[in-house]
Formats: C-alpha cells, structure tokens, sequence
DNA sequence: TTGAAAGCGCTAACAT
DNA sequence: ATGTTAGCGCTTTCAA
C-alpha cells in the first residue's frame, strides 16, 4: 500500500507537490502533474482518507438516527440523504436506536468522536435535552419528527393540515362516525394530526367522542391489527377510520377483512406517509404522501451547511392526499 | 475540544498514561487512573477517533453494498449486520448501488481509500473481476447472493433445496400446472431456484413447460403485476406460481385480484424470502423463510473475522417453508 | 512553481 | 508504573 511519500519519490517531487496534484490545485505545472499522475498509476497509489480526515479534522460521514428501520416510510429519507451526501461528497452512518436512549448515546459518541461530522435524526424518542447540548456544539438537522421550539432546524410537513385535509375527505364522502387511531401523544406529530382531526370535525359540526380516539404504542402492523380490534368493538362502530401512518392503517384494513367486513363499504381507511406498500394492499389505500425522498435532500442539505458553518432555517415541506380504493370502493 | 496533550498536562502526566488509561491498560497505578479520568471529566475530553483510526491504520467501518434499499429483504439482514458490528465496536456505512457499475465503484474506493475496513456486498450486480481482483488485498463478504467459485467467502441458503421444496408443497396439495416467476438466469440464485423448480417436477413426472417460466427484470412488486399479467394470458392458465420473491409475489397477488381471480382458489400462490409484509397482505403469502438477521450476523461475524487476518468459511444458512392463506384458502 | 517542515490526535516501542 | 518519542498519511504555511 503505497504512500503519499512514496509517490513523492517516485516522482522525484516533494510530498506537497503530490498533495497539490491530488486536490487539483492549479499551481502546479503540468509536466510536474504528469510526473506526479504517472507516479501515482505506476505505484497503483490511493489516498488515505484517515490521513486526510485527521489532518482536516473531519470525517466526511453523516450519521442517520432512525428509530426503526422496519418501518419502509424511512427508506426513501434514506436515499435523498444518500444521494444529496453522496453529491457531496459525505457518505452516511446509519444508526437504528430502536427508540433506545442507551443506543441513541452511543451514537451521540460517534459525533463526540469526531467520526461523524454530523446527524440527520428521525427520532422522536430521542432524549431532547441531550440532543439539544449535542445541538450547540455539532451539527444536527431533525428530519420528520422533531421537538418544536428546541432551536434545532428541521424539515418536515404540516401536519395538522395533513391531517385535517384526509378527515375532511373523509367527512365530504359522506361519513360521520370517524375513528382516529393515533400514537402517544408525548410525539408531537401525534398532537399535530389530532388537532387537524379535530378541527375538521369540529368544522363540520361533529362531536368529538372521546371513544373514538384510540392510541397505539408503535407505528406497526401488530399495533395496527389490535387498535382495529378495540375500534371494531366499539358500542357505536365507526365507518371510517383515519391512521397517523400507513402500517397502521394496513393492520386495520387486515382486521376489518378478518372480521368479515368490507373496506371501503362497511369502513373506510386513510393512512399516512405513502409508503410503497400502500399501493399493494387489496385494497389499495388512501394516504396522505409524504415527499419522503425531497425530505431527504433537503434534510442532507441542510446538515451539509451547517457542517460548514452557515446558518439554516427548518423548513416544511408539501404534503398530497392521494386517494385509492380504500376510501372510494 | 480538548485533546489528549491537554488531558495529559491537566492530570500532570504523559500523554502515554492517558492512552493507556483510555484503552483500559492496566500498568497504570490507581491513583493515577484516578487523577486521569478526573481531567477527562473535567475537560470534557473525548478521544478523536480520527487520531486513533489513523494511528491503527484501521477505520472501524463495514461497508455493506446492496442493490436498493427498497426491498425490505434487505432490512433484517442489515439490521443482523448492524448488531453483530456493533457489538464489535463497528459501525456500517450503508451504500446503495441502484446496481450500477459507477455507483459499486465509488464506494469500492472507499475501501481502497482506507475509509472502510471491509465489505458485506449483497449487490448480484456486482462486477466480479473487480470484486475478486479487491477481496485479495481487503477483507470481502458475499452475503445472500454470491459468486459462486470465485473465492470470496459467503453465507447463503440452499436456493435450490428452498426451490425444490415450495414447489412440492404446490404439488403436494393438487397443482400440476405451476408457473415460475424467476429473475433473470444472470444471477445463480435464479438458476438455482429454477433447478430445484425443475427438479420437483420431474420428480413427479411432470412435464417441464418454458412457457411456464417468465422472467422479470426486477425484484419489485410492480415487475410482479407485469409477470403474472403474462401468466393469467397463457392459453392453458397455471392454477399456482411459484415466485422467487415476496415482492414479485405480491405483485402477482395483486394483479390476479384485479382480473378477478381467487387466490387461492383460482390461483395459489408461492413466494420468497418471508419478509414482514408477506403476513400483511391479503391473502397472507405462503413463502420460503430465509433467515435474514441471522445472514446479517453471520456475515458481520464473518467480516470482521476476516479483517482480523482468520480464515473464513462460507456458511449455508437454514430455509423453511411457511405455509400460509395464499396456498390453503 | 516547488520544497521543507510543522502538526492534526493518537498509540506503542523503548527507556527508565 | 510512567515518560519520551517516533510516526501513522495527509495538508498547508512559509520560504525560496
């Protein structure tokens, strides 16, 4: 494994001179650069990116904190990270915390280490004071979920609108027993989508029943199959069920087949996020979309400015009801 | 951002005791460990990794290449590789190829260039020369779709055995005429697959029929609609498919619902690879388990092995069939 | 246009 | 048990 050094000699030139030619600087003369890049081909040399990175106090990696990488509504994130990290010439640490704080610090650690020079996090467990004295001394960008008003900037989309626009639809085709199965409330997002629930059916003059707001502990298929069991049982059944995320709503649409009934017929089902799977079901399912990949992008961009220095602003993106069979039978 | 010299100064000692305190040796007498870790403390000094990376020629990173991030066989594979590096001190650097040569290349550098110590590649895609011309210098893990013969160690199943044995069941239950929805004969696993397509046939003296066997480009569900659109349009339609990948499985569900089938009183269907959305549709998938987290642990074990100097072994995993709606209505 | 040399932060061989 | 020091491979300042 060859050297700068060795290169250097090879070519008969000094290791600064090797430098110059590896990071294009112009300064160099080209019979000098010919000398150089022959010398480099002949000892069949590479760069170390652990001298470099050393050298520049970098690492060139951006870390990803995902809660779960089960859940496929993170995967098209990835890839806009990926690819707006890669233009960039950063690559990416993905890091599942499994909403785990002990795991999330030892990912903090890698910041701390200087083998990252950054984070992307997704998740809404993370401990936000902790993340909030990272968020002074590195660079932190929040991506989807984030904590509101902790000064750290983040890309994500309205919602409360989101939600608000799927319960409307769903109040315009006529139903008015709308079930809402939710997460803890402790995330935000979960506020967020049952005030825009709230608010449409408030806008429409329908109460707000209590019984009709049920709260799942994951955003899974497991936990969406049994909260569409407690909906099912309900004294007065709903006809309509809005879910803050795609797995959910594909559990319950799984249980209402189970139970013999008829999805959009007996009950509509609205999802959230867009994930591909949506798509697959039978049938398919009313969502609102995410723009996963452009969250993704912006989110890698962001932390690639901050990395440098610059000042950034969080930023919301658009969201889109797509309706499917689900909804319209 | 303290560094070790200032630790060193602040505790009166030399920069080697801190080392040695820092890497837990135990020449070090307790009251100077003592008086270490309280200027570490009181620093707040964390140790650069990227000092200590350049230092042990080593960058603690794996470097897992598959072909897209959107096929959720890969995630428990990775989630396998993730824990078991982890747990070795390790982090996984996760890059996509899209299967394109261009894109394999970059990261390849990125072994080269010191800033991955080895790599699990699950990418059939991959260039093989290239590939065996760097497992002779880097440490290289084939992992699920392999190479055979080229001496790079790898952990797989037995794809023909699964093969054999999911078409039997088709078999065993009533089927004679039984499609294949197989990927291109480029890749060894879907010539194995086929074979063991092949074989449980003869077995029982059935004919082989090429029209019974399309093949698709991708691994994907919209590749399955496109397949088995073929499928329901030959003249003597199959009453069951064997698809080898859930994905293309799911596809075939999908499409054979559409034209107003049953599945699996119409069509039965058989899948691969048992990943988590083979129990959500509906019907739920019959479907040969591979054992993905085991994979990703084996193959990390394995690497990491390997980038130790030892000798490795390739591993043939377990497979299992699992029976479900989509083959016993 | 080029070279000499310092130094990024760490570990380990060697010395005491 | 502890310290001194070389050096991992690179970039960049300064000098020529």
């Amino acid at each position: 494994m060859a050297n700068i050094q060795q290169v250097a000699k090879q070519a008969g030139v000094s290791v600064a001179t090797v430098s110059r030619v590896l990071n294009g600087q112009n300064t160099v003369s080209s019979k000098t650069k010919t000398k150089v890049e022959e010398a480099i081909k002949f000892l069949n040399y590479e760069p170390s990116m652990l001298g470099r990175n050393l050298r520049n106090s970098e690492s060139r990696i951006i870390l990803i904190l995902i809660p779960n990488i089960s859940n496929p509504f993170y995967l098209d994130i990835i890839k806009g990270i990926e690819n707006m990290a890669l233009s960039q010439g950063y690559n990416i640490l993905l890091c599942e915390t499994d909403s785990n704080p002990d795991k999330e610090n030892i990912y903090f650690d890698l910041v701390r280490k200087k083998m990252a020079d950054g984070i992307v996090s997704m998740d809404p467990a993370v401990n936000v004071d902790t993340l909030k004295e990272l968020a002074k001394t590195y660079a932190i960008i929040q991506c989807s979920e984030y904590g509101g008003g902790i000064g750290i900037p983040y890309v994500t989309i309205d919602s409360e609108e989101a939600s608000y626009r799927a319960v409307k639809h769903l109040i315009q085709i006529g139903h008015t027993k709308i079930a809402l199965m939710n997460s803890d409330e402790k995330f935000l997002y979960a506020r967020e989508r049952k005030a825009g629930y709230q608010r449409a059916l408030k806008e429409h003059g329908m109460a707000l029943d209590n019984g009709y707001m049920v709260y799942t502990q994951e955003l899974s298929f497991e936990h969406g199959q049994q909260a569409m069991k407690k909906i099912l049982a309900l004294r007065d059944r709903p006809t309509a069920v809005f879910a803050v995320s795609d797995l959910l709503a594909i559990g319950a649409l799984k249980e209402i087949n189970a139970s013999g009934l008829h999805v959009p017929n007996d009950i509509a089902v609205v999802g959230f996020d867009k994930i591909d799977f949506s798509n697959m079901t039978n049938p398919t399912l009313t969502t609102v979309a995410q723009p996963m990949y452009k969250m993704g992008t912006t989110a890698a961009a962001m932390l690639i400015d901050k990395i440098k220095g610059k000042e950034v602003d969080s930023v919301i993106l658009d969201h889109e009801l797509i309706i499917r069979e689900s909804t319209s039978g």
